[in-house]
DNA sequence: GCCAACGTTGGC
DNA sequence: GCCAACGTTGGC
């Protein structure tokens, strides 16, 4: 990690593919985005950044922080061109895992998508975001 | 090009 | 299970 590194959050259903299912199998491709905003956002990811996984409905709370380790490439789950994915492999779990809940009554964090924007999947944090969430989750990378 | 109808996501 | 928010579709 250095000082370009970015820092994304990505949602997906527990029941769909979890934390737990991507950490076994140590790596996939990012795919299933249909939606322009998110699309955007994975085309922005470059090798290295940090993704932190969100579950989503089940959960709802940031489990793990991931590194992008291929950049956008034509989703090879449909023969529509306009959709991208990334590959993602896993760095660490949260020590403490971080509940919407909290992030909703953390003043440094009410302005992020997550809060502001709940459908969007595929969103940016800004370095300062990520610091909360970290020092929150009680883990560091 | 507008907008009503409809579908999906995700929090509650 | 409900519904708000949002995106997409299709008629005009």
């Amino acid at each position: 990690m250095n000082n370009k590194t970015s820092f994304w959050l990505v949602k997906q259903e527990p029941s769909k593919y979890s934390w737990e299912t991507f950490l076994k199998d140590g790596g996939t491709y990012w795919d299933g985005v249909r939606n322009y905003q998110a699309r955007n956002n994975l085309q922005l990811m470059t090798k290295g950044d940090r993704v932190f996984f969100y579950h989503s409905v089940t959960g709802k709370e940031i489990v793990g922080i991931a590194e992008v380790t291929r950049e956008a490439y034509p989703d090879p789950t449909t023969d529509d061109s306009r959709w991208v994915v990334i590959d993602l492999k896993p760095i660490k779990s949260l020590v403490h895992p971080v509940s919407l809940e909290e992030i909703k009554i953390h003043k440094d964090l009410q302005e992020n998508a997550l809060v502001r924007q709940s459908r969007l999947s595929v969103m940016p944090i800004t370095k300062k975001e990520s610091q909360v969430i970290l020092k929150l989750g009680k883990t560091s990378i």
